[in-house]
DNA sequence: CTGCATCCTTTGGGATACTG
DNA sequence: CAGTATCCCAAAGGATGCAG
């Protein structure tokens, strides 16, 4: 990991400055776990312009995306996902024809400084060249 | 994607305020096609403290990791793609017993800041706390 | 509209053994 | 030491159809 405990040696991040000695997992294999998958960062991503519905979070992620569309059954398991672990929440409003609203949460807001970051990355347009778009 | 060119509306990222209105694919995709599945990011992290031989990396890999080691198999496969696709470099010392070692190469070095910012987050425990590894 | 059930294909990752 | 070859398993993702 980036320089824990488990390691032995100092435990004081090389790319942060920050005391790390009383983390165990390295926080990279981590994010991997939790926001790894084909969509769920890009969940994060669409839902940080604002809260949005089911239907129309599967559209919002073609945009963007690689052309196929997300089926409703995966849609709806990583949003479920995320709602467990607490990186979105989910209101029911209980009308017909039926309105749910998904939105960031906190948990979710916390990985903002990280897409931040992804964005960034992408605004010099490497991933696309790395991808072949261009 | 984060405001761009595809969804037609105005394509400055909320997150940068950084014009995105010449990307097509949404970083986020891209960063997990590019670093995604399971010790891609984190092999990022390791050679970040400088250049390791294959054993190395392995035996690093599981400091700070899940408890099972990577197989040979596996990391001579990450560590292929990630030669290919620039992220990092390898160099054969043509010597008996054989040496090889990995570093950081350019394309790797531009993905340290999302890494410092993983490791941030990573310093205030939510991700343990989210595994309940705590 | 939101989502679940079923079934299927693809991909990622692991075990083990072996070679230059 | 640095990998490859073969085989296998589990997980992720997709197609289609149905239900509240």
């Amino acid at each position: 990991m980036e320089r824990g405990i488990a390691e032995g040696g100092p435990a004081v991040s090389l790319l942060t400055g920050l005391d790390m000695s009383h983390i165990r997992l390295c926080p990279a294999i981590a994010f991997n776990k939790i926001v790894g998958g084909r969509y769920k960062l890009h969940i994060l991503c669409v839902l940080n312009r604002g809260p949005l519905r089911f239907g129309e979070i599967g559209r919002s992620l073609v945009k963007g995306g690689l052309g196929t569309p997300i089926t409703p059954r995966i849609l709806s398991r990583e949003l479920k996902d995320m709602t467990e672990w607490g990186l979105i929440s989910r209101k029911d409003y209980a009308t017909v024809p039926r309105k749910v609203e998904y939105a960031l949460a906190d948990r979710g807001k916390a990985l903002l400084p990280i897409l931040s970051e992804i964005v960034r990355w992408g605004a010099t347009g490497m991933h696309e060249e790395m991808l072949g778009l261009r």
